[in-house]
DNA sequence: TTGAAAGCGCTAACAT
DNA sequence: ATGTTAGCGCTTTCAA
């Protein structure tokens, strides 16, 4: 009997179909009618509801099918279910690191079936607060965050877990926060940097470092310092200077070796920085490795692009991405509060040209 | 009488406050409910309504300052309102241009008010084609798109236009679909960059082209062969190799500087291939520019840090992302059915040493 | 000038 | 096994 409703009907179903697929999307309500059984049947055949008989529900996936429909993620969200969409927030995309890890995120969520909405906050306080009343306002399922160089005051993120929203920390993190983070092992790589530096043969190690407030910028530098220590050179505070970009490196950089003692040697808190500081040096006349060595952080294009090549340390953003991804998702999927978790993801120093001296 | 409610009701305000908050936002209700009057009301105060009183509105507009109630964008958007989202799908973000482009669309978008979902395809078909019915199902108001190298067919696209969502394509357009568009003057950018070369003095110009099925490919390269033609250079086929990598010009170049007519200019589709290119000849042993000069497309952060540092055609991205925000939003706040427009984005070829004779 | 009711697409408790 | 109803937050007739 069911069937023969079907049969009947059917002659409607192409005008039917096509004049909801005009209006937009095929709703539960046009396969309830099309069906001849009423919506919430449909649903609970789409959901795999067990009183469901199993003619109905193949019946149902037939014309799912036939007819394209796909449930509303709009509707869904509004009766309080999951959006399926994470938030990303993060400083800069044009950054290469970024991108890398944007990469990372997009590719694990799109596998587990989320979609996933991008805002950055050009390192302002004030455009990473408006970021998250978008993500939020947009019903993300969880939020990813590096925090900007700016943000000092953390309230727009403890607001994200008090409505008990995930969060996930990564590369930039928020100490007073308790969560998911995922970093990059900084200490490791700055001290692996400076080792490479001694072993090579440097004598006077300079480090280019990061803003101190940031945990990326200490990390790299108690790295450098552990390794000139563990080897029996003075850490000398006026050897480590604040300098993190290309117009600083600039100015800077000539500074240094006006000085009595001048760097043969310099770890840089990332790769502009180093790239900018490697042709300064070279126009003022030295040679780069054989008069001074270079070792940048992140390891991105630039590495290999310049002349000579540039050594660094790799900070693998594509993984960065994919274990934050990972992270969060676990935790939307298996709600029970488990402890934070905090993962780290290895550096690895990428050998090139600015310190290769031969012997 | 209306005040004293209000009066009244205040001692609530603080609880009330606090137990919505948690749950979530702030709703219509929430304020209805505190001001004793009707959610209906409440909409219609808040929207201008011609006939609410202004004492109503007056009220309502301050509890909703003071519990800070915002309209939740879901239920708008299941009301058939706009989402004020807009998607925007791009092959690859870890591109320089491509960040750029995200940039100004984010920073136009943000400034009218919209929020930005991005997708990559990562140059396939099939996730382009999952990403437009990702940014579909989240009902944003409007697509920008640059499509993927590997997208031959359009339907995915058509589509979009089809449910009458406005579509703005930008950098790599579809011929085939009537929409509005931002490009890039490739054709006068490759014009300029190998006039360029002559005028240095070069005489052998070849060109590493890109894929001739995009636009920007043939534009780059009509550009290219204008320039020599009108300055009467023979045009050589052979002279024009399809070469649009790091990877394809570390084995194809060294191949042309075997042949009996060797190139002494060189310009490349973008800069990453004039980067590689000019490697591989200074460690073929030619000297850059005096042997070999070169010319790249795309001016990003890699034509700084080469040496010699790189002449390129400044593309600039922001502007493009910029543009078709614009264009985009026009469209969904001007909805009356205007002719699709084109807009040309100036190139812009900024000398740098790799093409700097000393003459 | 304000309110009640319906409906956007969907689900879930509660009938039948 | 299937249907009815109510409700998510909001807007919009239509009635009062």
């Amino acid at each position: 009997m069911f069937l023969r409703v079907v049969l009947k009907e059917n002659f409607l179903s192409q005008a039917i179909s096509i004049r909801n697929m005009n209006k937009g999307q095929v709703t539960i309500k046009d396969i309830a009618k099309e069906l001849g059984i009423s919506p919430s049947t449909v649903s609970k055949a789409l959901n795999g509801h067990p009183d469901i008989s199993k003619d109905t529900k193949q019946a149902v996936r037939d014309l799912v099918k036939k007819w394209n429909y796909v449930p509303d993620p709009i509707a869904l969200s509004l009766k309080g279910g999951p959006s399926r969409i994470i938030g990303v927030i993060v400083p800069e995309i044009v950054h290469y690191f970024f991108s890398t890890v944007i990469s990372g995120i997009e590719d694990w969520a799109n596998d587990a079936g989320y979609h996933v909405m991008f805002c950055q906050s050009s390192e302002q306080y004030l455009k990473e607060v408006k970021a998250v009343d978008t993500l939020l306002s947009s019903r993300v399922d969880g939020i990813l965050v590096s925090v900007s160089k700016s943000t000092n005051d953390f309230s727009h993120l403890r607001k994200i877990v008090e409505k008990g929203i995930p969060l996930v920390f990564f590369d930039r993190i928020c100490e007073e926060i308790d969560a998911d983070r995922v970093i990059v092992d900084d200490e490791t790589g700055g001290y692996v940097a400076a080792k490479h530096l001694i072993e090579i043969g440097c004598k006077h190690i300079f480090h280019l470092s990061g803003l101190q407030r940031l945990l990326i910028g200490q990390g790299r530098k108690n790295g450098y310092m552990r390794a000139l220590r563990e080897h029996n050179f003075q850490v000398n505070e006026n050897d480590i200077i604040d300098c993190d970009n290309m117009e600083e490196a600039a100015v800077i950089v000539p500074e240094l070796f006006k000085r009595p003692v001048k760097p043969d040697g310099i770890f840089a808190v990332n790769d502009l920085t180093a790239v900018a500081a490697m042709r300064v040096i070279m126009e003022l006349g030295y040679r780069v490795p054989e008069d001074v060595a270079i070792v940048g952080f992140t390891s991105g294009l630039m590495s290999d692009v310049t002349n000579p090549t540039l050594t660094s340390v790799e900070q693998h953003g594509y993984m960065v991405g994919r274990e934050a991804a990972r992270l969060l998702i676990e935790r939307l999927e298996n709600p029970r509060e488990l402890p934070k978790k905090t993962v780290i993801i290895k550096t690895e120093l990428v050998k090139k040209g600015s310190t290769d001296r031969k012997k």
